[in-house]
DNA sequence: GTAGCATTCAAACACTTGTTTCATACGATT
DNA sequence: AATCGTATGAAACAAGTGTTTGAATGCTAC
């Protein structure tokens, strides 16, 4: 089972993430999805047994990759010792912009995100937390060493403001607001800057 | 045709605004609202004419109302001469934090609303932009007398971000954070609180 | 009372859904 | 070359979808 390039099964995720992404999980059937990816319509529950199984191993592969590069990132950060507010913000903004970014499907996985949250998905959400709740938890306890006179209720409500508006950030990305005239790695780091600012003075409100 | 306190048009409405919630628009059928709203299969297309017509008068009806509350909350604000960012905030806030907590349907909406803007749904965001974006404008009218120093652009990206924080925070709302201790409006007001608090420096922000 | 209208109802429509089945083709190992 | 497990294929399955139909109500006005 040598797993090549371009197998049934990556085909059949990029384009489930594709179609999932525009027309939501509901919206998006099995027989769209195989005709997307040139595949038989059986190969669905070949290789994933059933389409709630599909899903998962979407959202696996895609936030495994997610919280190894903020987990990188924040650790990089630490180390070189220039710890602020910026930083650590900047080390869990920039890698979930730069997947928003990302034309091998991230992109449309940020709104598969945003949807699956605003779906108020029980389960999900108890798969995200589950499995990379430990993540956030790093970035709380490394805010709440720069903001010590900070109640953590109210870092809590903070975090989950910022948490709320970098999805719906990331989802809207690139579709919008991008000027044309400027590359979309600019518009990222811009993306990135103001979205730094704007929470880090968030955080340290009083 | 005199509209009894729960004629049938109503309880498809609330029923539809409840499983649209919780399932999503493709996700619940008109079969499981008419059982939901105690009504023939048939009255759905009678009273709306198609389950898409179904999901934009429930829009309409919620919006309509969202928006007018705004208004007037921030003429008020305007009229008494208390005009700082954190009064106009709460005026933003506020009317979104209550409909969140109505038990008369307005919890589901908001999740309905983060839902829908997850999905993209590029007719439902020009119908929105479209209706009440002028409301928004006010706003941010209001916003920039208060910040003259602030660019038009800055401007713009941190309301951005304000209302994703907010759309997901309502969606959230009375679901998860809510301590079993306080009631139900403390619970609301501290929210708001929190908000107006992380907002206000956010727009600050140098 | 009866005519006319808006509303409700059960049934059927044509279609799509996820899943299963079983036959066929492929590719490596013996 | 024969064999065996993996993978693909076309077709069918039962169930569920939004919508339409036409008959049966209820109610108001004449």
């Amino acid at each position: 089972m040598i797993s090549q390039p371009f197998s049934t099964k990556d085909r059949i995720l990029s384009a489930a993430e594709d179609l999932f992404a525009k027309s939501g999980f509901a919206g998006a059937s099995l027989r769209q999805v195989t005709a997307t990816a040139n595949v038989n319509l059986a190969a669905v529950n070949y290789h994933f047994g059933s389409k709630e199984n599909l899903i998962n191993e979407l959202f696996k592969r895609r936030l495994d990759d997610l919280t190894a590069q903020r987990v990188k990132a924040l650790e990089q950060v630490q180390r070189n010792g220039a710890v602020t507010l910026e930083t650590i913000l900047d080390a869990f903004v920039s890698p979930a912009l730069t997947l928003a970014q990302d034309r091998g499907g991230g992109q449309s996985f940020v709104r598969l995100l945003a949807r699956a949250f605003a779906e108020q998905d029980q389960k999900l959400r108890r798969f995200v937390s589950d499995n990379y709740g430990h993540v956030l938890k790093e970035f709380a306890k490394a805010f709440l060493q720069l903001l010590p006179h900070l109640a953590k209720e109210d870092l809590y409500w903070r975090l989950d403001f910022i948490s709320g508006a970098l999805t719906y950030t990331m989802s809207d990305f690139g579709m919008i607001k991008k000027p044309t005239a400027i590359s979309e790695e600019q518009h990222r780091k811009n993306a990135a800057a103001q979205f730094v600012r704007f929470a880090a003075a968030g955080l340290r409100a009083p």
